[in-house]
DNA sequence: CGCGTTCTGTACCTGGGGGTCAACAAGTGC
DNA sequence: GCACTTGTTGACCCCCAGGTACAGAACGCG
């Protein structure tokens, strides 16, 4: 193996993200990732294959993201709006999050792709309801909210909100609905 | 003009909403729609046209549900838990919203599809405000919360919802997440 | 009923998607 | 340095998506 297939997995995702998985085109990832065809379907048996290692990619990255995000010292609040600002994709608002892009593309007909999904959607509600639940030992945080429901609701509003920036103008008014959300905990 | 261009236009919505965008080949519309190719490009224009005109119907559609199901003599919530619930695509959960499917498909990079979805959200995030200011004025719901930014949460809540469930096993926890966002209110 | 016009159906075309393969280059053991 | 094995490449292939064009059918009109 001469070149990096783990840097051109993160290239993939990167191209995967941008373009979504039907407009993504073998010539396309050749040359983004500059080899060759052939090395493309060695390596990776499909494009659809590669897809999934994108995802699965995606999907560590960003937990690995949430691991270190929560446990920064700052208050669980700050946290919390950090990591809903990142997994939103606010900033690069054209690309939203790769997991929800792919679950809108292929979602209900790809079972190897909500496979992993599943996982990412399940872990950052985890990571959320732990969160908060901290928050409410720590008295930063109104103890009589039910933990898991509002992980819930957390997960949703990112989720929701990752798919509006990609359409929406004044992305502030959705940025506000997060605030609430996240002041209401 | 022989074939019902109209009907054709809410089979080839059907169409789009199961398959998405990119998924749907000129040969199913074809099947699906029972028409020739002919009529198909001298009707319709382009593939892209018609998925246009698709989501604009759609458009109109969930805009008209919105109004009857506000003008009913319903509690403001159960106004809310019924218009979500539908928007959501909820029991034929593995279509999800026409529009959110489009967004994340299309979204930023065809402007004649945020067009209409812009609408659309727009459109629906009104009726909730209007709702829920009906509702304040009842006494139905909580006047301390501001409309407009409930209205948003809402909007947010269901694009959200629309989109866990195509994914997501156990949809009554994703419920769950719609129920406490309107008894909030 | 004949003629034109519009609508329809289908054969056809082009481009590119997704993938394979045989020749070639680049490392590896001796 | 030489055979051998593994990695890489780009030409090649098939098929189908998306669209066009033309021939024929259905309707309108005198």
């Amino acid at each position: 193996m001469q070149f990096d297939a783990d840097a051109a997995i993160e290239t993939a995702m990167g191209v995967f993200w941008r373009n979504g998985y039907g407009a993504t085109t073998p010539q396309t990832l050749t040359s983004e990732l500059q080899i060759g065809k052939g090395s493309l379907y060695n390596t990776f048996k499909s494009k659809h294959h590669l897809f999934v290692l994108s995802l699965a990619r995606y999907s560590t990255w960003r937990m690995g993201f949430l691991a270190d995000n929560f446990a920064s010292p700052d208050p669980v609040r700050l946290q919390l709006r950090e990591a809903v600002e990142v997994l939103t994709g606010y900033g690069d608002h054209d690309r939203g999050c790769l997991l929800v892009n792919a679950t809108a593309e292929l979602g209900s007909s790809d079972q190897s792709v909500t496979e992993v999904t599943e996982d990412l959607f399940a872990g950052i509600e985890d990571a959320f309801r732990v969160a908060i639940q901290r928050g409410q030992r720590n008295g930063e945080l109104d103890p009589a909210n039910d933990p898991g429901a509002a992980a819930g609701a957390l997960l949703t509003t990112v989720v929701g909100t990752s798919l509006l920036l990609k359409s929406r103008t004044g992305q502030g008014r959705v940025l506000r609905t997060i605030d609430a959300t996240i002041n209401g905990l």
